[in-house]
DNA sequence: TTCGATGCAAATAGTTTGCATTCTA
DNA sequence: TAGAATGCAAACTATTTGCATCGAA
């Protein structure tokens, strides 16, 4: 979804599209990752940010994501499947959607559970971690 | 483990066994499930009953897990192997053995990552919620 | 009687709320 | 120009830290 298209959903949910509101989607979608309210205010006020994200993931457009321990994160919805993250080097990655799908398979059949990992991180230890 | 020997275990690191310290450890021990330290301080001080729980996380004996948002929450090490949290309902239940074999399976195979449910619990929709 | 543990107060991080002012549509 | 969005200040939740006092060994 771009910009643009971004903006017109705003306009379609009857709300404003201010500078603020603007500059928090342009950062999300140049960004290749999530990004905390913190990063996302660029010089705004940071209680407006947090509101303006609110309001972004009430109307579908973002999300927010638990990586670990820290701030919330912010990211464009739809832009990754879910989120893994390493507890010995830190490291957070997409989760690929095969790995994604094998996973969720397995939960479904052993516990009857539909993972989600798109707003809590799958936590543990990462390929290169585990090897050294 | 039972109390006696976990309030060893507290001396042979050289740590006193004091009041705040015990009752910590036997609430624990009475649990059926992870407390908050708020659940856990019992009438004594909240920042000392932090300081409690990391000492004794220190030493192996507590582990703090993270269910969803809001508090931290504590339980004795080794009680549970890992913890769902249901995003519908908000129940938290802990993850069967041969559950969590199977996903751990699929998450090595399929990603090279070795989760850990015992820090952060797996998020998602429970069978029964799934069901509804 | 010593040094680890406690309580109290204050600081901190992350996030939310109230309210007068500003700006989009 | 109406009402949505903003900035600023203050409140709030979860947790940590400093420091004088207390208590277990």
């Amino acid at each position: 979804m771009s910009v643009p298209t971004l903006l017109n959903t705003v306009r379609s949910h009857g709300m404003r599209v201010s500078t603020a509101r603007r500059s928090v989607l342009e950062a999300l979608d140049a960004a290749g990752e999530p990004l905390t309210a913190e990063e996302l205010a660029g010089g705004a006020d940071l209680a407006s940010t947090y509101r303006n994200l609110e309001t972004l993931e009430s109307i579908g457009l973002v999300r927010h994501v638990h990586l670990g321990h820290g701030p919330g994160r912010y990211e464009l919805s739809g832009r990754h499947d879910g989120w893994t993250t390493c507890q010995l080097c830190g490291r957070s990655t997409p989760l690929p959607s095969p790995a994604l799908q094998a996973i969720r398979r397995a939960a479904r059949e052993a516990a009857g559970f539909e993972p989600d990992f798109t707003h809590f991180a799958l936590t543990g230890r990462c390929a290169e971690c585990r090897a050294t």
